[in-house]
RNA sequence: GCUCCCUUCGUCUAUCGGUUAGGACGCCAGGUUUUCAACCUGGAAAGAGGGGUUCGAUUCCCCUAGGGAGUGCCA
């Protein structure tokens, strides 16, 4: 049987490298299995989820290559969210509650005092048909819990191995608001198995929600699917991703001109066994996922690292690839020579802006007064015609018989007066592309 | 507070009781008889701390420290 998973978003703000490592994952792991890959937007929220956001998830999944085999969201499905409810109602395990959330808050506070765990008291299930009514006689509506077996839930974990999870450690989970919305707990169980979804692969942060969901999978008469929880990324610092999970949305990464294989090759890789490097493609990275590559402890998630993937991404960028972008810096810098010189020094394609007054426009020569002379005798013997890939080598070749320089003492002189710059790609590259024109009425100027 | 998970070179990791503790990236040096980059060669670099168990612990157990997560009418 084919596997499937998903990848459940909420539309409450911008996917961020935490979110799109979860659906990295997800869907390499479907690539790999020849299953399918769907996305789902649990919008139960209706508070902080807005279309925006939503239609942002999706820029970025698009952008990133991770395409979806279908899609749906939550807010779609509330008919049969009432019908689950109704199931888990006849079984006797939803019931109302009527606490406020300051009482809900009070309780939590005055246990935790005491030391104790902060777990629902289950009070509400004591309640009489008298202080039901003079509750909602007093206008509360009730929020519905899901009442735990209390039982120890195990399942096999394809990350982190056998998990266990006392249920009884834990507060019976809300399911309906006391507006009569959903929360994600049930939803997300309905949906997974209308959808017969057979892998939940998500991060660490959901471990704990795993045993509930197990009980109201089996209280529905389901099967749970298998799980995988991924630990979280952390920063370079080692610290939680959570405070400056902004400076890593996705938009503001591709603002910054960093290709989308960067940063995938680098989520599938980071916290696994395998070598961080930039993998060619999604297909490519899909090949080499399996699950018990994946270590149990948190990855570093370094911006270093990804430059260092993003270069060597753009050191291999054909011209097609880049074009439209070089376009968008200057019409002149849309040239296959060009991007195929400069490609080599530049960490993103934008860097190749640095480049195109160098060849195309003006720069102001630098000379040492000790290489005056030198840069005299070079124009003296600069070859004749057209450059071409041969006339740098013959020019410093009679250059270094002429005067006797070498090395560094032979070319940097040149370079500084040619391109005003110490560093940069070949020069026997760089002076084709410029051109005897210029290269003569830069030496001239020195 | 309580529960769960984690801790090996700078980083990501291998090792499933006996290894010169291996690899990759990064770093350093040299080479490539012209920088930077790329590439090649070489090098430095690690078991959080303390107790056990054992002939022998990086590996198994306990404690401590540090980190992550959960403990929401968020997801």
């Amino acid at each position: 049987m084919p596997i499937k998973v998903r990848f459940a978003p909420s539309p409450t703000g911008k996917l961020h490298v935490g979110n799109v490592r979860t659906a990295l994952i997800n869907w390499l792991f479907a690539k790999k299995q020849g299953g399918e890959f769907i996305l789902r937007i649990d919008d139960t929220d209706i508070e902080r989820s807005t279309p925006q956001f939503e239609q942002g998830i999706r820029d970025d999944l698009g952008w990133l290559g991770l395409e979806w085999g279908s899609t749906f969201s939550q807010s779609d499905n509330f008919d049969s969210y009432a019908v689950a409810a109704d199931t888990l109602r006849q079984k006797g395990l939803l019931y109302p509650c009527y606490e406020t959330t300051e009482e809900l808050d009070r309780k939590r506070k005055i246990a935790l005092s005491r030391g104790r765990p902060p777990v629902y008291d289950r009070a509400a299930l004591d309640l009489t048909q008298d202080e039901v009514r003079a509750l909602e006689a007093e206008g509360r509506t009730p929020h519905w819990r899901f009442k735990l077996s209390g039982s120890r839930i195990e399942w096999n974990d394809l990350v982190r191995g056998t998990q266990g999870i006392e249920t009884a450690s834990v507060s019976d989970p809300i399911l309906i608001r006391g507006d009569g919305s959903y929360l994600y707990t049930l939803p997300s169980v309905v949906d997974d198995i209308d959808a017969k979804i057979t892998h939940v692969v998500r991060g660490e942060d959901h471990v704990t929600n795993s045993g509930a969901q197990i009980e109201i999978f089996q209280a529905l008469g389901g099967l749970a699917p298998t799980m995988a929880h991924t630990p979280l990324l952390v920063g370079a610092d080692g610290q939680g991703l959570s405070k400056r999970l902004g400076s890593l949305s996705i938009e503001q990464l591709r603002d910054a001109d960093i290709e989308p294989m960067a940063i995938v090759s680098l989520l599938a890789k980071i916290g696994t066994s395998d070598p961080v490097e930039v993998r060619e493609s999604l297909d490519a990275l899909a090949d080499e996922f399996d699950f018990s590559r994946i270590a149990r402890s948190s990855a570093r998630f370094d911006e270093a690292e990804l430059d260092q993937l993003n270069a060597a991404v753009v050191h291999d960028m054909t011209f097609d690839a880049a074009k439209a972008r070089l376009l968008m810096l200057d019409e002149r810098a849309a040239d296959e020579t060009f991007w195929t010189v400069v490609r080599q020094n530049c960490t993103r394609v934008r860097d190749a802006g640095a480049w195109i007054d160098v060849v195309f426009g003006h720069v102001d020569p630098k000379v040492e007064d000790e290489d005056k002379s030198f840069i005299a005798e070079a124009v003296a013997h600069l070859p004749d015609g057209e450059f071409n890939a041969e006339t740098w080598p013959t020019w410093t070749g009679t250059l270094k018989a002429e005067t006797g320089r070498k090395g560094r003492g032979l070319f940097m002189p040149l370079r500084l007066a040619i391109t005003g710059r110490a560093f940069g790609p070949s020069m026997a590259d760089l002076i084709v592309l410029i051109g005897r024109e210029k290269v003569l009425a830069r030496l001239a100027a020195v």
